[in-house]
RNA sequence: GCGGGUAUAGCUCAGUUGGUUAGAGCGCCAGAUUGUGGCUCUGGAGGCCGUCGGUUCGAGACCGACUACUCGCCCCA
């Protein structure tokens, strides 16, 4: 490989066939779950106006300044346009400008789900990318405890599909939209009054979003954060009920879970509750799940009051997550129901029509288009993963009667077409 | 934006205090009697040692720059 070859961008990678058993597995089993509990899917552009983003998840976080990707139309506005950095801004949007509140009964709520990649210039690192996908779903228009529970008993069950066990959910709630403010002042208050003793990221964080100081990782800062007062101590009524009953939903599915009073989420938009389930296997960015209510951010981006509660989960930490022998499991899956081995120009020429009678059958049938000795076909049919061989030479294609060899067991016997077609569609 | 690490075969990596023709495992190719895979054995192909410059009689090893990758910080899925 010379330098001169074009690669791919700095923090982007191909998906490459050996790894996609994986990636679609993780789909599937989204899918599943969202057909289950009755969420629909939705696509939304993968670029918006660049407003969308700033207003909706917020001017004073990271994603917003310093880490989209953003670039002006050719247009006579000369509109500034964003590639999408994380989704529900862009779903509650749609949300909004399809009015798909009004057809609903009164307490229906819409769920939605969606599967796409996403965009955020950080320096890449383990588990983190530049582009990268998400799946999640918004659940809109109302905002029972019980919807998050059930959410989050959704994701219970997709990770033990998974076979992902290693995992925690932790959660918090972070107070609606008059008690995170007032909290937020008590906590600078108090932070305040030791802030020099404070490393520089916080001091840092206290000006710009206090309540990560939370997240830091000296050991020092976190000595004195213990004295600071906690967001679920300053919670106004409502809302410690709210996460009371939130907790009380979780306990009667029997979800276990760890409240981190100190569990803040990046996006200005939460209230109330938030959660991440962290992996124990993924490094520094252990964080697979995140999500949270955000009852405030249709008014937001200019739409009516709209409750909202939601989740989206790294595709790509999820991917990585799986243990290894699942993996393995899943990558060595049978990929072909039968192998087709040939000898000589005439079987040659037979077994392409034989393929496609199978295929038309409905069978994943392989076969390779440069003849090789027996041995050597046979061991193709072995990396192929392929459950059956179906061996044709010149005395099979005399009689009509094949071979066809379980690659399991070794078991090998003399078949006509249809029984061998009806054998392998048998299973 | 800020730190650390790495760069040798298709892949994962060895390579002594600088010293002949640069190694292993896996993979690939060819064999171990004829039309039967997995296990085993034998042989083979395949490297401008990331790029450029420097030190030296001599550099894959040492130094510098660049590039790429990687891990972490910030932040986040």
């Amino acid at each position: 490989m010379t330098t001169f070859m074009i690669q791919t961008v700095k923090g982007t990678r191909d998906i490459l066939p050996a790894d996609m058993p994986l990636w679609l597995r993780v789909e599937a089993v989204a899918r599943e779950a969202f057909r289950r509990y009755g969420c629909s899917e939705i696509r939304t552009p993968i670029f918006e106006k660049t407003e969308l983003f700033a207003r909706g998840v917020g001017e004073a976080t990271d994603i917003v300044h310093k880490e989209m990707y953003t670039f002006i139309d050719k247009d006579s506005d000369q509109t500034s346009l964003t590639l999408r950095p994380e989704n529900t801004a862009s779903v509650v949007r749609a949300y909004i400008q399809h009015k798909m509140y009004n057809d609903k009964a009164q307490g229906e709520v819409t769920k939605l789900y969606y599967i796409g990649q996403m965009f955020r210039r950080e320096r890449p690192q383990a588990g983190r990318y530049r582009q990268f996908y998400q799946i999640g779903v918004e659940v809109l228009g109302h905002d029972d405890p019980a919807i998050e529970a059930e959410v989050i008993e959704m994701l219970d069950w997709m990770l033990k599909e998974l076979k992902i066990t290693d995992t925690t959910l932790l959660i918090n709630s972070v107070g609606d939209a008059t008690s995170r403010p007032a909290y937020l002042e008590k906590l600078r208050a108090a932070a305040a009054q030791q802030l020099d003793k404070f490393c520089d990221d916080c001091k840092h964080r206290y000006e710009t979003n206090a309540l990560r100081m939370f997240d830091c990782k000296n050991p020092n800062c976190q000595a004195l954060i213990a004295d600071l007062p906690t967001i679920t101590d300053s919670l106004d009524d409502a809302s410690a009920q709210h996460f009371a009953d939130f907790k009380a939903h979780l306990d009667a599915r029997g979800i276990a879970y760890t409240v981190n009073p100190r569990m803040v989420r990046g996006l200005d938009y939460y209230t109330r509750t938030a959660f991440e389930i962290i992996g124990g296997s993924l490094g520094a960015q252990n964080t697979i799940v995140g999500g949270g209510r955000y009852d405030g951010l249709s008014e937001t981006i200019g739409g009516p009051p709209a409750k909202g509660f939601g989740f989206a989960f790294g595709l790509d930490r999820m991917v990585l997550s799986i243990p290894p022998d699942e993996a393995e499991r899943l990558r060595t899956a049978s990929a072909a129901d039968v192998f087709i081995v040939y000898l000589g120009e005439a079987a040659r020429e037979k077994s392409f029509l034989i393929a496609r009678e199978l295929r038309s059958a409905g069978l994943s049938v392989a076969l390779e288009f440069e003849e090789r000795k027996m041995k050597k076909a046979m061991a193709q049919a072995n990396k192929f993963h392929a459950r059956y061989a179906l061996i044709i030479g010149d005395n099979e294609i005399a009689t009509g009667m094949y071979g066809l060899k379980n690659m399991t067991t070794g078991e090998q016997e003399s078949l006509d077409l249809e029984s061998i077609k009806s054998k392998l569609l048998g299973g």
